[in-house]
DNA sequence: CAGTTCCATAAGCGATCGCTTATTGATCAC
DNA sequence: GTGATCAATAAGCGATCGCTTATGGAACTG
């Protein structure tokens, strides 16, 4: 159960990363339509999707000659916990994250 | 205001920084201090203590010839604000950190 | 069937990273 | 003053990174 942030935060500290991560946020894509929207090739996205994927942050389906990626929900959970470990040091954001979750509460 | 956590993603990405990092959660400590306790050179530590302060995460107290370093408190706070974007993808920590949440809740 | 599209992998290239040793400036001890 | 200690910087080296083009296998299209 170790939080094993060390290949997540390797996968995040790239942008172009971060940004295949948001838009798959917004629902599965096929890798043609992230290559199509990147100013990268095909390869490029390739390569950075294997990273995400082997840091636990998105997932594949593969349908045909396509391949759909995903955000995997658990993949961040690591970095949640390793935050979680140093609550004490961000305290100014701590009201308005209070205020979210109570919004959530049933 | 706008979260910036490129410097701040690449500067978590290595284990010896995170290590340094958390080291200094504990409370300040001179270079030398934390150059004995690690398995790297001082330079080496220096440097990285540059990179830690270049993303905000630690702050520097000069005092005579030594240098203290300590956490910055809202160092994490742009990292804290680009996984609140996602929070809805990790739900298995919503109940343990609103836990937490409700434990300093006055 | 042939031709095309999708995706992953290989190979290589320049840039960056993390580290080293060497050096310098500044401060303290004597 | 001299010598020692602290910390930052410079220079350089091997490893890794992010990207490219080239290629190959698998699957749809006609």
């Amino acid at each position: 159960m170790s939080t094993e942030p060390d290949a997540l935060f390797r996968a995040l500290a790239d942008p172009t990363r971060r940004a295949l991560f948001e838009r798959l946020v917004a629902g599965e894509h096929s890798v043609s339509a992230l290559a199509a929207s990147f100013p990268v090739s095909q390869p490029a996205i390739s390569q950075h999707l294997a990273t995400l994927r082997e840091a636990g942050l998105v997932s594949v389906r593969k349908d045909g000659r396509n391949a759909f990626y995903r955000v995997d929900p658990k993949g961040l959970t690591p970095l949640v916990n390793w935050v979680d470990r140093y609550r004490s040091f961000w305290p100014a954001k701590l009201d308005k994250l209070k205020t979210v979750l109570r919004g959530m509460e049933p």
